[in-house]
DNA sequence: GTCTATACAAAGATAGAC
DNA sequence: GTCTATCTTTGTATAGAC
């Protein structure tokens, strides 16, 4: 993997456990045992840095929902199940949030262009939820008072906040038991 | 007011907007007129202040509900309204973030007591919330499917992530319109 | 209880050799 | 592209005078 690429996928892990102010040059440079100018040489701020983790992250989601949708034949209900997944999977590390949720924690003091990408993050879930429910209402798959977009917020906010939650208390078993409950409600 | 308290207030708020890892005593010193030695006084460490914090923001919420509850004849959707107002308020600073909701997601650092500390902060909550769904659910007042430790779970994440994503979007009424879709569902 | 002065370490960053 | 060396600023913290 080349250097600039190992840079990000640390940082990455890094930001997940302890945030973006809670993290340094000198972390990278001595796990990935080179010297802190050759990170800066590849990302000469840390907000550059971030900027690009930021991205990766989010191609990465895009991927992995690409790949969802990919199946048409594949039910409402089991595309929701599997994105879900993906969170359970997350929590059950024990020590890593959401990059974009941690990171929109820290936010004040972030440049524009870095809030602007967190921003597109949510936005890709949010629209990926909408359509979802939207075409299951239309199918009668799914049922629900309220709007799609409306129930899409939920489901991504609550999954934000319950990663935190779950963290904090050491127990994965509580984002488990706040997924179960979203479920029942559509 | 006393210094003492004068720090912890400030403190509360810096943290809000900003998180433990993004303020300095240097920052206290200077709103406050006093020099930094004067903070290290009060509390030699940073632990040690943001430990003082956290038990002061719990308390503040201890007397927010017990005052909620002190009326009896108050129904559940009201006192349900009175409380979910109060991060309406939050909200509409644009720049705050719960405390322990920011201070959850840079936990790791963090001593045991004061993880410990936001875990009971998140206990009051919850507690609070189950039991006034299941007296509600009793006497009939709310309908709900599921339990109501898992719909109090709900309401609390929820609230928590879209704090941190109305934030992040700039736009208060992202949280006002979770919220409205929340109390559809009881 | 607040101040001045200071220690010490770490962070973010750059210059220039290889 | 990585290194050594260095700079500057900031953060946390303590000692001791007032």
């Amino acid at each position: 993997m080349l250097t600039r690429e190992k840079i990000i996928v640390l940082t990455r892990d890094l930001v997940q456990e302890r945030g973006a102010n809670d993290f340094s040059y000198q972390d990278l440079a001595d796990q990935l045992k080179i010297k802190k100018a050759s990170i800066h040489y590849h990302f000469p701020h840390k907000n550059d840095l971030l900027l690009a983790v930021t991205k990766h992250y989010s191609n990465e989601l895009k991927d992995f929902l690409n790949n969802l949708n990919q199946n048409d034949s594949v039910k409402t209900r089991k595309k929701l199940t599997k994105y879900l997944d993906m969170y359970l999977e997350l929590s059950k590390s024990g020590d890593k949030l959401c990059l974009c949720g941690i990171l929109a924690s820290e936010i004040q003091g972030f440049p524009a262009n870095l809030v602007r990408e967190i921003n597109i993050f949510f936005q890709i879930h949010e629209t990926w939820l909408r359509k979802l429910f939207q075409e299951a209402q239309e199918n009668g798959e799914l049922e629900f008072s309220g709007s799609a977009s409306g129930l899409a917020a939920i489901f991504f906010s609550t999954i934000q906040g319950a990663l935190i939650i779950s963290r904090t208390k050491k127990d994965p078993k509580y984002l488990k038991s706040v997924i179960k409950e979203l479920l029942n409600w559509v």
